[in-house]
DNA sequence: ACAATTTGATACTCGAAACGTATCATTTAA
DNA sequence: TTAAATGATACGTTTCGAGTATCAAATTGT
């Protein structure tokens, strides 16, 4: 069961580092020596966040990335669902189509009603929250 | 996200056609027509579950599958062990191998104690409550 | 002006896992 | 003895996650 794909991982690193050292531009380069996260692939990512708002971007020298918005309104969910779509646990899939006793599958009535909740615990954790557990 | 896989998903509705319906014996043809699932496909499943002691099985004419033990003792989870490995939601995997720093990383830590719960409340569903819930 | 450094955009490769099929052997009831 | 069932297992196909490659555009220090 993957919760958490590793394009999720990487950008929360990413953004637990930047917010927790703020100074002003944080270039690819430098991110992932210290991350240890492939460049190519990291770039990759930051450029997802900067189009969905998530950090600003400057190019040149100099540039680099930088958080858009405070960490307290940066949500995990937020990021998951950039880099992993719905949040979903059920998909019901049959073939391609929707299973077709959705209605009544009671597998999928039980499970929904735990997703509802385990989601709603996950949006609550932040990147700020995340900084402020660090040990 | 996924939580059930097509395997997971086909075996619970086998088993809940099984129980619900308690003549002798399932064979795979009748179970495939009445759930729409492939017939060798399905049949690899129940094979599993019968390996697994969830299922008897006869051979020959007259023969198919039967529950093992009563639906109330059948779990969820386990299925889900059958046909995914472990329930751990987060892997915290690093190319291959563990995450560097899973000691120190907030995000698993804050994963891990959500997972917890969640798993605990995935465990109470049986054959049997799912079957207690049907419309 | 220019060279170095940075991001923007996008196409591509590679491997593993999910999903499903095919086949031959064995058992059993009528 | 034959038809109907499972046992075992190998194979194929598709999808997706993970990561690479490359060219273009912008910015800054000199």
């Amino acid at each position: 069961m993957r919760l958490i794909n590793r394009n999720t991982d990487y950008a929360i690193k990413a953004l637990l580092h930047i917010a927790g050292n703020s100074s002003g531009r944080f270039p690819v380069s430098g991110l992932s020596d210290v991350l240890k996260i492939p460049h190519p692939f990291l770039r990759k990512i930051l450029q997802v966040l900067q189009k969905e708002g998530i950090l600003l971007s400057s190019k040149g020298k100099g540039g680099g990335f930088a958080l858009a918005i405070p960490p307290k309104r940066i949500y995990l969910t937020d990021v998951m669902k950039i880099f992993q779509g719905s949040l979903e646990l059920d998909h019901c899939l049959y073939r391609k189509e929707l299973c077709p006793d959705i209605k009544t599958c009671p597998l999928r009535r039980k499970i929904l009603s735990l997703e509802k909740r385990f989601v709603q615990e996950l949006a609550s954790i932040t990147i700020q929250s995340l900084l402020d557990d660090k040990p």
